[in-house]
DNA sequence: TGCACTCAGTGCAAGGGTGCACTTAGTGTA
DNA sequence: TACACTAAGTGCACCCTTGCACTGAGTGCA
């Protein structure tokens, strides 16, 4: 079990440097509106070497998914603090879409998607890349809402937990693709009704499954 | 031979933390009147392990003198810079000895030696510690002068060179002990006087044997 | 005077950063 | 279409930092 003393300086230089490189791509990324940098150049802001860059991130993708994580820890921060208030479910698939579909209401997905569009840029011709990558945090986002919600209800069966949190995050993806596309990415009131109309429309048809047995 | 190419990171980080130790070293004894901190303090403000102090250092000591060293080098710098303006010596006794004392007469030793006190704090009681400190730093930089001498004068004699400089840093060593007594370390008229006074008698009384031959 | 403690300094092994030569993929141009 | 260039990513060896257990010197106290 891990103890709470100091970390070694070891750890410690570990950690500062990946920050480092993670700060520095942050910095690169809004100078130039998007992760248009070469490993030297962000080897040269963290003040590492390139080969230190590798040593902490199997690739550029792999550091501009780490800060899309981050924009969208929003989503799973809000979930904690929202069962936290909430009393215990009994773990039935009905209980933990309440819990899910109330975070997923309270927390300000329209801020972590402007976010996650800063880091990614603007879409090139075909915008594969950012696509992928867009994707791919929002999968390892789902990954760690299941992992929390599964924490919550222990009890929970797993197959039905991940097909939920599946279900749902692949709808919010979906939905967030309408929102962009009818509004554009707006975080003023018109933006924010939309995003909750549109909202709203997912968590009512994925609920229809979900209904309390009785 | 040395090339002209930006040196590696390696380098760089070596050279980068030795400086650091060195900054750490002047911060502590700034905010402490003298060298009483501990090897512990000095790497937590350096930002090192303690290793990689002794990595750099052989002591505690070495960084002292260090220190004391780069309040010294006024009178390297001096020297450098006095026969940059002046005619090539002849490689002579009394030209080498010309050189040395003009340089010494302009250098500021006061304020050298003011550093250098600042740097080795109040002297303890029986004040040893303090003197072979002192003294050592005084060595070295007898040390570095002759290099630069003999570099300036490469067909003088080095068992010439050696005496003279040996001769004229240990005077200024004893003649600096006199002025402290005196007037104590002051860097005001007076003091400065005082201590042109001593250092001309120091010069009058070695050049008696360095009239150039005729 | 003996003991416990602190601190300087040390040897050696482990960990992480770095250098460098390399491969591969993508791109632009003739 | 072929070639040259740039850049991402890689393997491996080297270097420097760090951890840690240790010794010895100095100091204070019972």
């Amino acid at each position: 079990m891990l103890s709470s003393k100091t970390p070694d300086r070891r750890t410690t230089l570990k950690v500062r440097h990946r920050g480092a490189i993670l700060a520095a791509a942050r910095g690169l990324i809004d100078e130039r509106g998007g992760p248009y940098f070469t490993v030297d150049e962000l080897a040269d802001r963290a003040d590492v070497s390139r080969r230190t860059v590798f040593n902490h991130f199997a690739s550029l993708d792999e550091i501009v998914l780490t800060l899309c994580d981050e924009a969208l820890e929003v989503i799973i921060d809000d979930f904690i603090a929202t069962v936290v208030a909430m009393p215990a479910g009994d773990g039935s698939r009905s209980s933990m879409f309440d819990e899910i579909s109330h975070s997923l209401t309270t927390a300000d997905i329209p801020g972590a998607v402007e976010s996650m569009a800063r880091i990614l840029g603007e879409p090139g011709s075909d915008a594969s890349r950012e696509q992928t990558l867009s994707a791919r945090a929002f999968t390892r986002a789902a990954d760690r809402l299941l992992d929390e919600v599964l924490r919550r209800n222990p009890t929970a069966d797993v197959l039905d937990a991940e097909l939920l949190v599946g279900s749902l995050m692949n709808g919010v993806i979906v939905v967030v693709g309408h929102w962009i596309r009818e509004v554009g990415i707006r975080l003023d009131g018109t933006g924010r009704a939309a995003w909750q109309g549109l909202l709203g429309t997912l968590l009512s048809s994925v609920r229809s499954g979900y209904m309390p047995l009785s």
